[in-house]
RNA sequence: GGCGGUGUAGCUCAGUGGCAGAGCAGGGGUCUCAUAAGCCCCGUGUCGGAGGUUCAAUUCCUCCCACCGCCA
């Protein structure tokens, strides 16, 4: 046992101008993975995310909606707020910009800066585009105009405080050559060394209140605001409170930021530089991940499928979703987003893999064991390779958390559970019900399978919280970290709730949000009666159901008030409209066929959960019912 | 233009100086506990192209092509 670890996590904050996407929810999503993870690992974690809030686009895009720019950034910042809520996002902090323990702390580092010598004022001429509020090169400019509006710019002569940048050049190439696990994966830290082998520049931190008023005053010189990367960065800080905090100085030494390639080069680069000037430690690692490209084109903000991406959250649910964002990256390059893929790994993986053995598992107990964990029993010699991989599994998770490597993590996962399915084949606890001598070995069966069940739900936790919560209460257990998953936990004894399905697959023709196209009878044919794909058919629910009681619906001619036995342990009510065809005498005890699956509705005021099956021709009915006996709640198909 | 990355089975991608891999899809078989799910079996693909180093290169080097990114 070793002493709780501090672990700080942060994503970077989020522009208010725009409305959260598909990059927001992976950095988001993940960095909440990571955080549950250590926390089951006994980690003492701190999870930050947050929105920047200041500069000219949000102020801009106030005036335009009429209101103040803190009014609309507190309306985006919300949106964010909300969202991450809505998807069970554990973050500890939410900080703001335009928060006073922000603006303080930014204030601080800079008059410390200041005082320090790392900031002079001076002069920067260029050609400048009002349009875009920035500065171009002589190269970037085509002809003398502005390449995005393709509109002359003009010279414009500005007086702004830099940060002597430059100074840090040869300090940050030795610190980062020192600390090879400093950037990762490695490809940004060659990146970034990249980037240090051209002459560093002084970093433009301010902006003059005549231009630009929406942002933090500099402490030092009231003309002027702070600019961009000097506000943004320092949120990392401000949100601990700043130097001197307890909070600070617990986390910070431990400090990790999760970041999307595009901001490598002011995490890798200026922020170093800036907390070095300052007398701050670096933080302890920049873990940088790659793009979603979604149908071939690079996702940006200006592209609205990103947004659509991210819709697909309600559509399958949030932990389908995670599921794909972690399992389809290797982390660290990019990967395609397509409706397709993640239809593909929610049936394969979340439905066949671990959502039918947690079915199968929790139906044998139900049947075979009267919905108790049994006694340990004899697993059988099969059940070694099962306990052999849940050490190996837990090892390679570990392994592969400790370097972002989700999709390496789901992998090992995933390995669990096709050996668990693979015991389920081998034993075959169906087989040994039937054999009173063997009780023995269906006991340790299905003491292998619970076990297994809680030992993923431990496993998952980080990865699916919902689905690993219902996995954990189907067996009646609290939360577990991952030093429960020592083999054998699992009390002898303990309930076992037969488990409604955790991913329902989904069926080709409804997976896409565009149905395909059915193909359009010729002129004069007769349109033919479209035919079913035995998908649609399976998921009708069919089962037999014993009669118990039957009696008229008040007021109504055709309706018959039944309760009907499905096997299920209570009673359903349905309602059928069969009053003019049957005597509610003669259907109790007899077994007929009913829709199980159906969605409830009201007939006449009363709630009906299914649906009888009858054959009906002019005036004459008939009900379905068995030729041989079975027992109710076998399915029909 | 400079720097870097990628190019491996139908698809998505691992991987290694020594007979080329996984998942999915596809084909065949099998069980019936289960969400038409599970399990078993089936992969000769010029490892982008051309040269070179080496006993041996998909893996190292050079050049070229394609796509992508960063910088300018």
């Amino acid at each position: 046992m070793t002493a709780p670890r501090p672990f700080y996590l942060t994503t970077p904050i989020y522009y208010v101008n725009a409305r959260p996407h598909l990059g927001h929810a992976y950095t988001t999503i993940i960095a909440d993975a990571m955080c549950r993870y250590r926390r089951l690992a006994g980690d003492t974690v701190h999870f930050l995310t947050g929105t920047d809030e200041h500069g000219d686009k949000i102020a801009q895009a106030a005036a335009e909606a009429g209101v103040s720019p803190q009014a609309y950034a507190d309306a985006i910042s919300a949106v964010f707020r909300e969202t991450w809520r809505r998807l069970g996002i554990s973050n500890d902090d939410f900080i703001r910009t335009t928060e006073p323990r922000h603006e303080r702390v930014v204030q601080e580092i800079l008059r410390t800066l200041h005082d320090r010598g790392e900031i002079y004022f001076g002069a920067y001429g260029g050609l400048y585009c009002f349009g875009c509020e920035r500065f171009y090169t002589e190269k970037e400019a085509v002809d003398g105009t502005c390449p995005q509006h393709l509109t002359p710019l003009q010279f414009l002569e500005e007086e702004n405080y830099f940060f002597k940048m430059s100074k840090y050049q040869d300090w940050l190439i030795r610190y980062i050559e020192e600390r090879p696990a400093l950037i990762r994966p490695e490809r940004y830290r060659n990146e970034v060394l990249g980037f240090l082998r051209d002459p560093l520049q002084d970093l433009s931190i301010s902006r003059p209140k005549t231009r630009l008023t929406w942002g933090i005053p500099l402490p030092f010189d009231d003309r002027f605001v702070t600019y961009v990367w000097f506000d943004a960065l320092i949120n990392y800080v401000s949100a601990l409170g700043g130097p001197g905090a307890a909070a600070y100085e617990t986390l910070w030494p431990h400090a990790r930021h999760l970041i999307g390639k595009d901001i490598l080069k002011p995490h890798g680069v200026y922020w170093p530089c800036m907390l070095k000037a300052a007398g701050l430690p670096v933080y302890a690692g920049l873990v940088v991940h790659g793009y979603w490209n979604l149908g071939g084109g690079k996702m940006s903000k200006s592209i609205g499928n990103v947004v659509e991406a991210f819709e697909l959250v309600d559509k399958y649910g949030h932990d389908a979703f995670r599921y794909f964002l972690m399992r389809e990256m290797t982390f660290g390059l990019d990967a395609n987003f397509s409706e397709e893929a993640l239809v593909g790994r929610l049936n394969s993986d979340l439905a066949n893999d671990l959502g039918n053995l947690v079915s199968r598992a929790t139906t044998m107990i139900a049947n075979f064991a009267d919905g108790a964990v049994p006694e340990r029993g004899d697993p059988g010699p099969e059940s070694a390779v099962v306990r052999e991989t849940l050490a190996r599994t837990r090892r390679d998770v570990d392994e592969a958390m400790r370097e972002f490597a989700f999709q390496r993590a789901l992998v090992a996962i995933w390995e669990f559970i096709a050996i668990v399915n693979g015991y389920v084949d081998a034993v075959q606890p169906w087989a040994l019900a039937r054999d009173p001598g063997r009780r023995a070995r269906l006991h340790g069966a299905l003491y292998t399978l619970a076990e297994s069940l809680r030992c993923l739900a431990v496993l998952l936790d980080a990865f699916l919280p919902e689905a690993a919560t219902k996995i954990r209460r189907g067996l009646g257990l609290e939360p577990q970290g991952l030093a429960a998953l020592e083999w054998g936990g699992l009390a002898p004894g303990t309930k076992v709730a037969k488990a409604p399905a955790l991913f329902p697959r989904i069926e080709a023709g409804k997976a896409a949000g565009s149905a395909p196209a059915r193909p359009e009878p010729a002129v004069g044919e007769k349109p033919a009666r479209p035919r079913v794909p035995i998908d649609d058919f399976a998921r009708i629910e069919l089962r037999v159901a014993l009669v118990l009681a039957a009696e008229a619906v008040a007021k109504s001619k055709r309706l018959l008030k039944l309760s009907v036995d499905l096997g299920e342990g209570a009673p359903r009510t349905i309602v059928a409209g069969i009053a003019e065809h049957y005597a509610p005498a003669e259907l109790v005890g007899k077994k007929v066929v009913v829709v199980a699956n159906l969605e409830p509705a009201r007939l006449m005021g009363v709630e009906s959960d299914g649906m009888l099956l009858a054959g009906s021709t002019d005036g004459k009915l008939a009900l379905l019912s068995l030729d041989r006996d079975l027992p109710p709640g076998a399915r029909v198909k």
